[in-house]
DNA sequence: TTGTGTTTTATTGCCTCC
DNA sequence: GGAGGCAATAAAACACAA
């Protein structure tokens, strides 16, 4: 084991140096950058086994204070290079050499190795060593970082995601809104017919509807005749849910619920072309019945209790 | 002072390249 | 096959709280 560079005055300081970054000594670290081919920078050595600390080892080197003569030098000397080899802590000028070289270039050369060393009084190895621990520190801080990165482009996706889920949580529940809006009323027209229904089957099929009114409104009431099958006819028009004036009257309400920006949309595939052409026809509010519009009776009722209002003259 | 966690230096084993 | 890089790991050095 080496280590004869050194002088025995050295050793204290030297081991001082080694014992964190506080007691290392200072010096500015262009210095080291100037000084060319020569070794200018020789801290000490830190590690116990050198082969060439014969050569460039020695008192004039920077990193080398001035010892002062102790009675416990020897010792502490023989302590130290008679030890098993352990592990030196670099000194913080040394890391900060090595730092801005790293900084130039993180790969080694052997060139620059060699030259790394020579000026750092270290060995080539440890200078290797040095750089293959610092790359690997790199990539580690290189990787929390682009974590990070990833992490943020997450949180950002994630609440876009959950800004649009409660918007489609919303829109959904509109169209449920909206949808149950659109039975209720269908339910109203459907019960409705049925009682017209009901009105109609019930009056006498012989008896005149004008009888129920006054001698005024029949004056109203058109002269054409209306018989039984006329009635029935109509009826059947109107109940008949195949006739396509009884899903007109559905489409009717759907095209209602359309305007009230209702998202429904009637599957209309399995319309045939005319019901589509009264579909498109139904977008002015229609009565009711509008075979018996066009038929034989006269000012179709405001409402569906009004129907005591309907007559057809025979 | 001591226990514990972190950082730094160094080793080992494997892989790739020339 | 040797040199060099890398990942995993050991172990010493260091920092710090109790």
């Amino acid at each position: 084991m080496a280590g004869g560079g050194a002088s025995g005055s050295n050793l204290s300081v030297l081991l001082q140096s080694q014992r964190g970054p506080c007691a290392a000594v200072s010096q500015p670290l262009d210095t080291f950058f100037l000084s060319g081919s020569s070794p200018s920078f020789l801290g000490p050595r830190t590690m116990v086994s050198f082969e060439d600390v014969n050569q460039v080892n020695g008192s004039t080197r920077p990193f080398f204070r001035s010892f002062d003569h102790d009675d416990n030098v020897e010792d502490e000397y023989d302590e130290y290079f008679h030890q098993p080899e352990k592990k030196r802590r670099l000194t913080v000028d040394q890391v900060q050499f090595l730092e801005k070289s790293f900084e130039v270039e993180n790969k080694l050369e052997p060139e620059r190795k060699i030259q790394l060393a020579k000026d750092l009084g270290l060995q080539p190895r440890q200078v290797a060593i040095w750089f293959q621990n610092r790359r690997a520190r790199w990539k580690t801080k290189q990787l929390e970082k682009d974590y990070d990165v990833l992490q943020s482009s997450f949180n950002t996706l994630k609440a876009d995601y959950e800004g649009l889920l409660k918007e489609n949580e919303k829109l959904k529940a509109e169209v449920d809104l909206l949808t149950d809006r659109l039975h209720v009323q269908e339910k109203e027209k459907s019960s409705s017919e049925l009682s017209v229904k009901d009105a109609l089957s019930q009056e006498p099929a012989t008896k005149p509807i004008c009888d129920s009114v006054s001698e005024g409104e029949v004056s109203k009431i058109s002269t054409v005749p209306c018989k039984q099958e006329d009635i029935s006819s109509a009826k059947s028009d109107i109940f008949d849910s195949d006739s396509p004036h009884y899903t007109d009257g559905v489409h009717s309400s759907l095209l209602e619920a359309a305007d009230s920006s209702y998202a429904f949309e009637p599957d209309q595939s399995d319309l045939s072309q005319d019901e589509e052409d009264n579909l498109s026809r139904n977008l002015l509010p229609t009565c009711i019945f509008p075979k018996l519009e066009e038929a034989d009776y006269t000012d179709p009722p405001a409402s569906f209790e009004d129907h005591a209002f309907w007559s057809w003259s025979y």
